[in-house]
DNA sequence: TGTGTTTTTGTTATCGATAACAATCGTAAC
DNA sequence: GTTACGATTGTTATCGATAACAAAAACACA
């Protein structure tokens, strides 16, 4: 009764041939004729035959896997990145695995040691800072790695990313011209995300060099909209007063602005709001966040089509640095002290 | 210079063994003593030998390959449903698979079609609506398979999910309770979301009973946001207007609430609105959104554990239906008049 | 002490494909 | 009509493991 799934033998006996022209017709490489091709995927369809991955990855001694990890898909931004590479690399043939580290190096550590197990054809990991197991893998090992969302001096391999530090530079920078003169930072705990505080140390650089300290808020959370929140109820309790906060992330940010609005901040008149990213709830909130437009998924795009072209041997660069961009917004800008409005959404 | 990642026949040869020891050490099975275990698995690290899943797997004819597809990562609630599976499946030793078909039963389609290639331990499908032709595979193929997030009479194998149409019936009762008689749903393309219909029917059902007919609006996009302020927006320019929106998510309830604020309406005095999910924002909105509250982690956890037993053999219920509760939250209630405070945020 | 039983270890066949090489076919050039 | 070379097809070895069965060793009990 258990319809045992046909295999490689069973099409090719039933079109006459050999298995080697099956598979040969089936992986659509050279080595069979148009005409026998077409009759074999013909009966191939008819048959129901699907080859076995399993198989062929074992004999070709690498799979068509690509393995992806990423911090976290509880928010959009990774999210995006993984569906700019998945078009591409599907394309290309290849197969994604996700994995979400939770921002904590020693599970990307043991996935890593998990998923080499699969011969995959090339792996990507977030960021450029892991453990030294990993390095060590990833060197004895044969396979393509790929770092993504910040950039080092020495990659691993390849690498598609953001020069962090200098997106909190420039942020800074834009802070300092709109007149804000005492800044916080609200984030996580320390060393859970690199990339944040590397613009943080951006941000604090930009407003060092003009004199001024940057105060430094710490949740224990997650990044989420509750950590912004949470952060700037605790920044308000602070013996001076920040003139402008900036957050880890939008999620931070919007978690921010919300507390500002529940503690009748006005804003940016009172205080003003800066985040990263530009995630698309900035489209329908009633007052744009001031924030770095990171391009995610050209980003995602960027680095699959980089990938593809060295697994099929063509290297071209090995790093590419993606600009980033201010969105002026609406939640910094001139310190108005006009009447203010109370809240009401 | 090529590293040649050890096998098990070089670790055999090393410990002095033949391979299917290091194979029973290795897997942690019966058939080697406890000292011959030690001392190979003890030889395995120094050698830093890896087994091979391909071979293993082939050799097997299943892989440790679960495969779940859900409709998108963009928004957090199926990031947390697949979260919660996860781990449990880690700890199980299965490995996971993500796809995300962006709410096209013909992606589903042809992804199913490449996963039965892996020879995948399960198939975790999103909802109860698929095409023929994953049926027919699902059926031929001897996958164990998982539905989740809808629940059916006729499940293809397990199922653990909510009653959406219940969800939306007890939602309509909710806001008819409350007061609202002219309420409107603000959804996407019809079909896209075959789960959102139904709670759509549920509302139209609950008002319909008392006699009064659901407005429905449909915007173009993917579910998000901007779908629920342009909703509101068109909404707005309707002949009568609505008192309550049943926003299609909480995405997009929380952009029809924006889209509110900026128009100007006082919520709930003025304009009702509701959501579905609970999302995490609502802990930072000034205002909590009225929504039903899914149990995304649970219902995860809870799937993830059928799937397991399931796959050792241990077959216990077929089909779990997740609880889903009200947050009465702050955007539906008495509809006052009173003065209208202007926007802030 | 010998025989039966259980535990431990090893041997052989197999999983379903692909690579590398060998054989065959067709046809163009001489 | 051969010779020769490129295009097509087939054969054999291999990929790295596991299952099923066989052999050897350890143990038990009369």
């Amino acid at each position: 009764m258990e319809p045992k799934p046909t295999k490689i033998e069973d099409v090719a006996r039933a079109a006459g041939v050999s298995i080697m022209s099956v598979s040969r017709a089936m992986r659509g490489v050279e080595g069979v004729s148009e005409a026998t091709r077409d009759r074999i995927t013909g009966i191939a369809a008819q048959m129901g035959y699907v080859p076995n991955r399993l198989a062929g990855s074992l004999a070709q001694a690498t799979s068509s896997l690509v393995c992806i990890s990423v911090p976290t898909l509880f928010d959009a931004v990774f999210a995006e990145i993984v569906a700019g590479m998945r078009e591409t690399l599907l394309h290309a043939g290849l197969e994604t695995i996700i994995e979400t580290s939770d921002y904590d190096p020693d599970r990307e550590a043991s996935w890593v040691e998990r998923m080499i197990t699969w011969s995959p054809a090339a792996l990507v990991l977030s960021g450029v800072d892991h453990t030294e197991d990993v390095r060590e893998r990833l060197r004895s090992a044969e396979i393509t790695v790929m770092e993504l969302w910040d950039v080092t001096e020495s990659p691993i391999d390849l690498c598609v990313g953001l020069d962090h530090r200098d997106a909190g530079l420039q942020m800074g920078q834009h802070l300092i011209d709109q007149g804000y003169r005492n800044p916080a930072y609200i984030g996580i705990t320390k060393g859970r995300d690199p990339r944040a505080e590397k613009r943080m140390q951006g941000v604090a650089d930009a407003f060092g060099k003009n004199g001024m300290d940057l105060n430094v808020i710490r949740t224990e959370a997650a990044p989420s909209f509750e950590a912004g929140y949470d952060g700037v109820m605790r920044a308000l309790a602070l013996p001076s007063r920040p003139d402008v906060f900036y957050f880890l992330n939008d999620h931070l940010a919007v978690g921010g602005l919300m507390a500002c609005d529940t503690a009748g901040l006005e804003v940016p008149g009172e205080m003003g709001i800066a985040g990263f990213n530009g995630l698309n709830i900035n489209n329908v909130l009633p007052r744009r966040l001031t924030t770095s437009i990171t391009p995610r998924a050209l980003m995602g795009k960027t680095a699959a089509r980089m990938l593809v072209a060295a697994l099929r041997g063509v290297r071209t660069e090995h790093k590419i640095t993606m600009p980033v961009t201010i969105d002026p917004g609406a939640t910094t800008g001139p310190k108005l002290t006009g009447s203010k409005p109370s809240a009401q959404l």
